[in-house]
DNA sequence: AAACCTATTCAAAGCGTTTTGAATTTCTCT
DNA sequence: AGAGAAATTCAAAACGCTTTGAATAGGTTT
């Protein structure tokens, strides 16, 4: 059903019924609830991409996957996030624009986007060190915030992160007053900046409770179960053996935990582990008490509050450069304790 | 940059140059050299929004999720399901459009959809046993595709399903035929069509076996960890404890071998289990040999069917009731074994 | 060279909204 | 009651594209 037909029935103009649906002042209350009853009846909602294309703006939020080929797998938070972003774009009209880039370039898919205008703002996930998108985006004018941080990059934009180096920080000094000398940090990839910032805190808080650091005890890689269990086994099979273990997911603690199990140990009476838990539906830790102990922070929140700077700087009239960083709480579980005396 | 500018530029008509961009055939080779050429150096790109308007049709694929509440999890194989529906879209030019059905309930999400005209066609994930929203997409004429099926409506529709039934069937024949008699199921939720479909295919392989089914040793619920671990707890503490497992997802799978390992039993010594694996990216069981025995179909490839499947609705001319149906592959891992004699 | 086709190009209308500027109605005040 | 102001309503233009039907350019034939 059209606008023209729509106003026809009701034997008023085009521009009254657009202005009464639209909550504009100079339509008096009496035709404006007479509109929005029979739009209720008829089941009237103006199109919108011609609502888009008449207004100059989209209603909806972009967010590009960039699996080319299929070999980058998926980011398990994808999930998640994408939900409690739409849930905040929902409540404001909005929905996400979901799109790939395959073989063309991710910068391609951006330029598209921009010139097609079928976005209102991106939402960029999973920034490496120096990211060259951040300032690819402000180049192209498009609104945007991140979904974490990028070191190296000085130019100001908006983002949403998590204290990353603060929650490594804090987890690792929590293992030390427990008696650990041997910690292995069974990190993500090192080309993401969050892996970056959580090295970065293991080894401050390594630094502050006067252990030397050992490179043996340091691995990153994709945060996969079979990952987390390759890593935690060497540092197991060691000759000076880890006693406690950093994940920096709830599937990597899962991959270290067999580990532990096939070198017959026990956890948390041999060995002790403490899990960065992004708080994933499907993956819970909230049991009381938590199987593992873990620093934790909702990644579904995050992508509220992304999509929450987003609008204030797509709605708003200057560009703005919100920044938001979200603590995480650590929660002491069942995979952690005193570090063996015996040996 | 505008058609009208774009066109003035290259001082043809706006016609012509729309007709060169598309492919017409009424326009010499020189001139759509030449418009190509210019679209590339000036990054001219028709704008979506009124190209939409223009042709009567949207070029994305609307999925609705439905985290009423947030009370609901997010689908762990959602990520990996529309990545894999992404790729194909993108291969035509269209996008995923990703809204979520807040307070307001799904179906009102599909009438606003609808009457938007927002998208080309649905894509339909997670149906329950006769779920009435193939009714009402039916009703509304909207073109969707579900990933999945539901018992119980008769109308056709489109469908990409994995053969549940064969592979929970096969996959307690293989148990059985290793000497198990007890073998528990650790199922996803019962209103979920998958799983009633799974629990068929258990209960023919076990009559098939002679085996008499126990309730005992049938549970469901999400397919999450802490769900698994719980599961296969209690199926070891009864008097007559189980000596294998078939579990959901290979999420419940880690629960319950963490169940296994906290009574003291050895997988596969003690205890086999086989898992289906959706074959996420995050959650890969493709070791060789691989962890888990399971039955294993790729939801990446779901995704990408589906939206075939759904393309060739939406750009054919009538509508088709298309299905597609894949068939798992039982691939033995390191988690199965014969059934101990002693006990 | 005129006449006819055919191959290209173009002007204008249309897609379904919103919004500007003008026209109408209603109200208020003398 | 009549003028003026205020409150409503409306017709028409605009958003940026595609496409219909008409016009022009180019090439062939007589």
């Amino acid at each position: 059903m059209n606008l023209k037909e729509f106003s026809n029935i009701l034997g008023l103009s085009p521009t009254t019924v657009s202005r009464a649906l639209s909550g504009y002042p100079e339509v008096s209350e009496k035709t404006r609830r007479k509109v929005n009853e029979a739009a209720r009846i008829h089941g009237y909602q103006p199109n919108l991409r011609a609502r888009a294309l008449a207004l100059g703006r989209s209603y909806s939020i972009g967010h590009v996957l960039s699996s080319s080929n299929g070999n980058e797998l998926v980011n398990p938070i994808f999930g998640d996030f994408i939900s409690g972003a739409a849930e905040a774009g929902a409540a404001r009209g909005y929905s996400i624009n979901l799109t790939i880039a395959g073989q063309s370039s991710e910068e391609s898919v951006f330029r598209q986007l921009k010139a097609q205008g079928s976005v209102a703002g991106i939402i960029l996930q999973s920034p490496r060190v120096h990211d060259q998108r951040i300032e690819l985006l402000k180049e192209l004018g498009l609104k945007f915030v991140v979904h974490g941080r990028s070191s190296g990059v000085s130019i100001p934009y908006s983002w949403v992160d998590v204290n990353n180096h603060r929650a490594f920080e804090h987890a690792t000094t929590f293992l030390a007053h427990m008696g650990h000398r041997r910690i292995g940090l069974i990190n993500g990839r090192q080309d993401f900046d969050f892996a970056h910032r959580r090295l970065n805190g293991y080894l401050q808080a390594l630094h502050a409770a006067g252990i030397e650091p050992h490179s043996e005890l340091q691995s990153s890689g994709d945060m996969t179960e079979a990952n987390g269990y390759a890593a935690a086994k060497a540092m197991l099979e060691l000759e000076n053996p880890a006693t406690a273990f950093l994940a920096a997911s709830v599937m990597s603690a899962i991959g270290a935990r067999r580990a532990i199990h096939d070198s017959d140990l026990e956890l948390p009476g041999d060995v002790s582990l403490i899990a960065y838990d992004d708080d994933l539906s499907y993956l819970s830790n909230r049991q009381s008490p938590p199987i593992f102990t873990a620093v934790r922070s909702s990644v579904r929140e995050a992508g509220e509050k992304a999509v929450n700077l987003l609008m204030s700087q797509v709605e708003g009239q200057q560009v703005r450069n919100d920044q938001v960083l979200l603590e995480t709480e650590l929660v002491v579980g069942m995979s952690t304790g005193p570090r063996k005396r015996v040996r």
